[in-house]
DNA sequence: TTGTGTTTTATTGCCTCC
DNA sequence: GGAGGCAATAAAACACAA
């Protein structure tokens, strides 16, 4: 079965696995990142095997029931109303599917977990994209630099070849278009990075992450 | 058919809130 | 202290390529 998953992290470099990681601890799970967390090991070592072939208590067999499309239907449903589940809304269900108000109050669990995980993913690929047009910007921003700086320099070398990383006002006052195009480019720039901020800065603050 | 990867269901242990 | 939430994980069920 292929991943319906927009990222695989099998496919994700080392960079991206930091980042991912990065807002799965500090963004999503606040708790891991403020001394809550149990080492995994810890965890396993502190598991007890359950469902083990021959050890099962009782008796029934204690096999796994994937629920029947219809019962997972009305679920998503009911999670697309509420993604918590009080006890009476609940019980109501459990009843309504058939189902063990347990298994229904489990079922919303895993969903939530879900939900939440998608969330995350979507998160990374936002900022996985704000980032990469951050980098085009700098980018962009050297390119200017350069030119800026070639131009001058052309401007300079007929006045003995200096060449100056900025051009003094004195040196624009003599070039009234060529300063009026720097201006033009450095306004262009810096509201490219205003928005950039903005768009960051709001996107920083969907669902709360 | 079988090996492998993914998804779903269920469990465990910890935390927070009342 | 109990209920309920969450993260981490196990394991069954499932999908699919070779």
């Amino acid at each position: 079965m292929v991943s319906s998953d927009p990222i695989s992290k099998a496919t994700m470099n080392q960079e991206d696995k930091m980042l991912f990681a990065s807002l799965v601890t500090a963004e999503v799970n606040p708790r891991l990142s403020q001394g809550h967390s149990i080492s995994r090991e810890t965890r396993v070592r502190r598991r007890r095997k359950k469902n083990g072939k021959g050890d099962e208590e009782g008796g029934g067999d204690a096999k796994k029931r994937r629920l029947c499309d219809e019962q997972v239907k009305f679920l998503e449903m009911s999670f697309g109303e509420e993604k918590k589940l009080e006890f009476g809304r609940k019980v109501h269900l459990a009843a309504e599917l058939g189902l063990d108000p347990k298994q229904v109050a489990v079922w919303f669990q895993n969903r939530r977990a879900r939900h939440k995980s998608k969330q995350v993913e979507a998160a990374y690929l936002k900022l996985k994209a704000v980032l990469t047009l951050k980098d085009k910007l700098f980018e962009a921003q050297e390119e200017i630099r350069k030119l800026t700086l070639s131009k001058n320099g052309g401007i300079c070398s007929s006045n003995g070849g200096e060449i100056t990383g900025s051009p003094s006002s004195s040196t624009l006052s003599h070039q009234p278009l060529a300063g009026a195009v720097e201006e033009e480019e450095a306004d262009f720039m810096h509201i490219q990075e205003y928005e950039l901020n903005n768009y960051i800065i709001e996107w920083a603050y969907v669902d709360g992450m």
